[in-house]
DNA sequence: AGATAATTAGACTGCATGGTCTAACCGTGT
DNA sequence: ACACGGTTAGACCATGCAGTCTAATTATCT
């Protein structure tokens, strides 16, 4: 948690060094990353960031925290009205709507997903980390046991692997559209989104 | 490439560098892997080390040709082979091959995953992981692409995201397998191994 | 205006990194 | 005995890192 006296600067100005920390956690992740370098994109002295801040895992935590707010509120939304018929396509509906929503600003979703791939060790040397982040991956997990309530997300697995190969497909295909971000239009990209996510109901849907 | 030296080492000698260097890589990654720790482990000094390698990268490099070696070649062999009919079942017992060998080395499974995960930008600032690793990551673009020519894999998404989804099922299925080896009995795990197999191709296959 | 608190800049610390360099070591051939 | 090439150890270098500290600056209040 940052310091109140962050929350009290001007908006453009947070809104300046959480950028700046996003691009960089999303190119890096969080160990890669160089505060250094984040404050000079920012034009941040490091006093005064340590005046904002604890430290480098505040800034990963604000900065993810900020960045996410909206996609976890999708999410919570989603799942209280799924039935068996409108499981999948919420599912891929969602999905299609993270894309629009992260259209202009592909290095925030860069932050999130750094968040996602924060190895064992770095989330126990920062518990901190792990209080604010942890919510994340539990959520994958509750959505698939919501499926297999409706009969629609296949038992004869264990469920921890389910969500293990969900998010591994769905980083895989963040990975690519990130990587493919500049050279195709976001009609493309949310068309192959489609298709795998067709795919992963496949791959994780009964029969 | 590693010096003409270094293969001129007590095999025993090669097999401890190798090692300690695969646990490092396999645990913090190319960038972030310490050389110094890699040589402490090793009980190698750094002298010596410059003396049978260039550099960091040629470390890694060696490393993962060392242990994809076999893989590779399982990989090579079995294409040749391959028909409509037999495509997946080939897979999978290929996958249970693969399993069985890296059993008892996980991290030399790690290493090579970690090759597998280099960023865009390590691999501009050293081509020369880009010459050496170049097949591993193609290995399972070619399968791919003999799964297109024989009509079983589908071709309504790009063969570098079908090659990257493949990579990271596979990889979350190890480590779950991993993770519950000594709970469970070689059947169970052989069986599972096989339904999440089956159910990529669901994935990946032509619908 | 003057005192006090909030804020900033950036030099500095201690440490780790990958890589270089030199001096010594050792086995072998003469 | 000596020299020479292959080999080793580890001190050393420049650089970058996260984080600390102090002195100066700016805003706020009386």
């Amino acid at each position: 948690m940052p310091r109140p006296r962050f929350m009290k600067l001007p908006a453009e100005k947070q809104a300046a060094i959480l950028e700046s920390a996003a691009r960089e956690f999303a190119a890096h992740g969080f160990d890669g990353a160089s505060l250094n370098r984040i404050l000079e994109q920012a034009q941040l002295s490091k006093g005064a960031a340590y005046y904002y801040f604890d430290d480098k895992a505040d800034i990963f935590a604000t900065t993810v925290l900020h960045y996410a707010g909206d996609l976890i509120g999708g999410l919570a939304e989603m799942t209280t009205g799924l039935t068996a018929d409108n499981f999948w396509s919420t599912f891929a509906d969602q999905y299609a709507a993270q894309f629009a929503f992260f259209a202009d600003k592909p290095w925030a979703f860069g932050a999130i997903k750094a968040a996602g791939r924060l190895s064992l060790r770095e989330l126990e040397e920062n518990p901190a980390l792990v209080a604010s982040l942890g919510e994340v991956q539990q959520g994958v997990v509750t959505l698939l046991r919501r499926g297999q309530e409706l009969g629609v997300v296949r038992t004869d697995l264990p469920l921890d692997l389910l969500a293990a190969i969900f998010i591994a497909v769905d980083d895989a295909n963040d990975r690519w559209v990130l990587a493919h971000w500049d050279a195709l239009d976001i009609d493309e990209l949310t068309q192959v989104g489609r298709r795998v996510m067709a795919g992963l109901s496949r791959l994780l849907g009964v029969q």
